[in-house]
RNA sequence: GCCGGAGUAGCUCAGUCGGUUAGAGCAGCGGAAUCAUAAUCCGCGUGUCGGGGGUUCGAGUCCCUCCUCCGGCACCA
């Protein structure tokens, strides 16, 4: 018990100019998912989300509202936070870019790349829209050369920039990759990596010149020039592992030790859009400097909501978060965790949710329902004291399932998993009848052998369903006479006879539709 | 174009190293029960496992080919 499991599970920081999305909730939900459930699983945990906020867009969109970039940030942060305070999210620490802090480890990161021998001057080329501001590469350009916003045509210019030797790295990323199957997850994700890895890799451009972006952190070697956003960005998972010291002395800093720190990380979420600036760039930044590489990076999907159908039941919703008013924040986190693969993608639907929904409620939400009902009327309300006789081993063998699930990010697995004990102690049920063993007095200890059986899965439950439903899940707790939901080890140990039962609403109502 | 993935019951998907009659949930039909949010439980599937060819005693599961859909191919935060 003495050495206590560590995890430190990230989000990506949000780019501060939109408004939190579908997208950024998924990761987000997913990564909290992860992370409640290595909590429950007795894990000391780090979970870490925040805001991207430097760059030429926030300067842009700042300019554009006619406010100072900070002003901007201040308030997009804020919506980020509150939107993840709305759907639950449990994150430890909520970073921002513009943090004295985060930009302290940035120069302090730079500088040692720099004085390792890093990076070298050179040259940028692309393709520059004056009218937008904004650079294309070859590949978002029609064959006409237009920029894609305004139409106009683009101009092939130069400009001096600081470039990382990531080129060096490729054969140690690549080696890294192979000898670390579950590296990158899934497995096809990791494959295209390899494949993008086949091409000889350039060099990365860390710098933009302060004549054409001045909202950012300036190198500490050169101060006309900026850190690109990404480098900046990317470094915020260091900044709050604690690993780095920028004031030490350079020998110091923690460049060569992280013990003590949080570093590396245990797993980077993402969307498979950023996955090859986590995959490619962040762990070549890494190696540049000398720092372990993190443990895990999990690329998840998209939801699809083109085919999404007109449904007179539930309305024409175009987007699941807006569920959330009829249905709360846990039935749609459920929905979300439940219904796309990790990894893959999934298309919404009204008609899907509800069918969710409908599992959630029937199979779990009734069980526990009706459970507490028969302690109530059979028992005036007292978890009766009896060994536990039937569920045990469903009980074992749904950990294990859960647990295999969760290590290997299949998160909707673990939720199916979960769910399938709910169905079994429903069949418990039935396969009992405590309403007949209720009527014959000579069936008191088999009635109480079914009534404390059922409590303890319903407890087993609340610890499985926590980490997508944790507000339900505290609420069936709740009815079931404990203080707070039961880690998974303490669910299985909890002792449950003489406590108290209190009826509540239904967990998972049903909901009227017009 | 190059590389990779997928195509299994009406719907969403599972099917480990190829091995006896291909599975689950939902929907549908029939029944049971009444503790419960009319929720629950039981029973019911003649599926060309995308088409074709091949290897094998035996293939959804390996090889070839064709069809369809999808993903990746760097500075996009």
């Amino acid at each position: 018990m003495s050495s206590v499991a560590h995890k430190y599970i990230t989000t990506p920081i949000y780019y501060a100019t939109g408004e939190p999305h579908l997208g950024h909730a998924y990761t987000t939900i997913l990564a909290d998912v992860l992370a409640r459930f290595h909590r429950q699983d007795g894990a000391e945990v780090l979970f870490l989300t925040g805001t991207d906020e430097h760059g030429q867009k926030i300067q842009d969109e700042a300019a554009a509202r006619g406010v100072r970039p900070i002003e901007l940030c201040d308030v997009m942060a804020e919506r980020f936070a509150a939107a993840w305070e709305r759907l639950e999210i449990s994150h430890d620490r909520f970073i921002r870019t513009t943090e004295a802090e985060h930009v302290a480890v940035v120069r302090a990161f730079l500088t040692r790349l720099w004085e390792r021998d890093q990076i070298y001057e050179g040259t940028y080329e692309g393709w520059y829209c004056v009218s937008d501001e904004r650079y294309w590469t070859e590949k978002d350009l029609g064959p006409d050369k237009t920029c894609q916003i305004c139409g106009k045509p683009v101009t092939h210019v130069e400009e001096k920039n600081y470039f990382f030797k990531m080129s060096a790295y490729q054969d140690a990323l690549v080696r890294h990759i192979e000898d670390n199957p579950d590296w990158i997850v899934p497995a096809h994700r990791r494959n295209e990596i390899l494949g993008f890895l086949r091409q000889p890799l350039g060099d990365l451009s860390i710098s933009r010149p302060k004549t054409r972006v001045h909202w950012g952190i300036e190198l500490p070697f050169d101060t006309d020039h900026v850190a690109y956003v990404w480098v900046d960005a990317l470094i915020n998972y260091l900044t709050a592992s604690g690993a780095v010291t920028p004031d030490a002395p350079p020998e110091g800093q923690g460049f060569d030790d992280v013990s003590g720190s949080w570093w590396p990380a245990d797993l980077h979420t993402m969307g498979k859009d950023i996955l090859t600036t986590h995959a490619v760039y962040w762990p070549t930044l890494l190696m540049g400097v000398g720092l372990p590489v993190p443990r895990q990076i999990l690329a998840h999907g998209w939801w699809v909501v083109g085919e999404t159908k007109m449904s007179k039941s539930i309305g024409n919703v175009v987007d699941p978060l807006a569920l959330r008013e009829r249905f709360g924040t846990d039935a749609v986190r459920w929905y979300l965790m439940r219904e796309m693969p990790t990894g893959g993608d999934a298309s919404y639907t009204p008609e899907r949710f509800l069918a969710r929904y409908d599992e959630l409620a029937n199979v779990l939400g009734n069980l526990a329902s009706r459970v507490v009902s028969m302690i109530v009327k059979y028992r005036d309300g007292v978890i009766p004291e009896a060994p536990g006789n039937g569920l045990d081993d469903d009980i074992t063998k749904t950990l294990g399932a859960v647990r295999a699930a969760m290590a290997g990010y299949r998160v909707h697995d673990a939720l199916a998993a979960a769910m399938d004990l709910a169905r079994l102690a429903n069949g418990y049920v039935e396969e009992r009848a405590p309403w007949s063993q209720a009527k014959d007095p000579g069936q008191a200890t088999e009635l109480d052998e079914t009534l404390a059986t059922l409590a303890r899965a319903l407890a087993i439950l609340a610890a499985l369903f926590q980490p997508v439903a944790p507000a339900k899940m505290a609420d069936l707790a709740g009815q079931l006479g404990l203080e707070a939901v039961p880690t998974l080890e303490g669910a299985e140990a909890l002792e449950l006879a003489g406590r108290r039962v209190r009826r509540g609403g239904p967990l998972f109502p049903r909901v009227e539709l017009a």
